[in-house]
DNA sequence: CCTCTAATCCGAATTGAATCCGAACAATGT
DNA sequence: ACATTGTTCGGATTCAATTCGGATTAGAGG
């Protein structure tokens, strides 16, 4: 951002223009996302989008930074519910939630992560990282016999990534044989079958 | 393509320029990839890229259909080996196969990867999909006891997507707090307590 | 209410890269 | 040797990102 916005005026026009970011991705396909495109629906002239933004690849920046937000706004709520389910059931119920976030909108979100994100703007998935890392946390204080699983650091690196990309990927893939329901089945199973291994099959 | 080559000659140029591709992105960054230097690098006139490819993404589509191509060449000759071990060390084994495979030429497969690939060209990955289901079926075929593990489609599709990414993002992120090899345990791990969970730990 | 200043907004002009085009060139068959 | 078909080339064109300098507006101080 060449110019850090101070009244509410410019804070709203660099709102506006994520936003109109998100809308022009999803609405007109990757190639035909334009900076003149974005300040147009966004209701601001292409000058203003340069006084906020280096250059369109911080837009692009800016709308994941906004997704991941919203992402961690969706399921941060749902942590003290979760802590009290089995593993099972809580991880479905999280997928669930995110699967609706990102279908919202006519798949907006999805959208835009499955054309625009690349793997260079991974980084922006650390605040998701934080709060999967924190209900985590507070599930095995909740669960104390689980502390005895090893590799908790491994396991939560694994089931971030991997969980999100296969996410992702597999809401993406129309050709997929592979049912939604048994896709979350499967990341759950794998986890709690690794979880009930490590702390000696006591759940 | 917009013409497919019928000479060898022409297939040469078409190989030069994929591998000029990876070469220019690899050397100069994702933003400072032109035509006109993958023309130069591969020693044709930016006119030849363009009888062969659409446009520049074309060329990008071809490179990571390079890089899978490598990839599965690399995979298939391990798999009578990987079938003889037991999960644990066969799925470690392939995952240091892999990883030596995006490390060769100082890493420009991975930063490739990292730099070029989205999640639009995720389709991409169905060889590797292939070959790795490939490798599945082979192991429960030489391991019968296995069988009875339910949901086999839906591990192989967790295991493919969510390992491949989580290895690239892993392989990428310098500042990561795990070691390659604890994260190749984790996956190994998982994977085995699923298997040896459904399959009533007979292994 | 009226200035004055800094913040904000704008869009025409610039720049540079992707793409197209038609002429030149090579190979192959007759 | 000629014709035909495939291949290469680099200049001309198009189109979008970015810049720049001036116009407009908010909001503090008088």
């Amino acid at each position: 951002m060449t110019r850090k916005p101070q009244q509410a005026r410019s804070r709203a026009t660099v709102d506006a223009i994520v936003e109109a970011g998100l809308i022009v991705l999803a609405r007109e396909g990757p190639e035909n996302v334009t900076t003149r495109k974005i300040a147009s629906v966004a209701g601001v002239g292409v000058g203003s989008l340069y006084e906020y933004f280096d250059n369109r690849e911080a837009v692009y920046g800016a709308m994941f930074g906004r997704i991941t937000k919203d992402a961690v706004a969706r399921i941060r709520p749902l942590i003290p519910a979760l802590v009290e389910l089995p593993i099972r059931d809580g991880i479905i119920r999280l997928l669930d939630a995110v699967r609706a976030l990102l279908e919202e909108n006519d798949g907006r979100y999805l959208y835009c992560l499955r054309h625009g994100m690349n793997l260079t703007r991974h980084y922006k998935l650390r605040p998701l990282e934080r709060v999967l890392n924190e209900l985590m946390m507070q599930y095995v204080l909740r669960h104390p016999e689980l502390m005895r699983a090893t590799n908790l650091a491994a396991m939560s690196y694994i089931f971030i990534y991997g969980g999100t990309f296969t996410l992702i990927h597999h809401l993406s893939d129309p050709e997929s044989a592979l049912g939604f329901d048994e896709l979350a089945e499967g990341l759950a199973d794998m986890v709690t079958s690794y979880m009930e291994k490590s702390a000696g099959m006591s759940l």
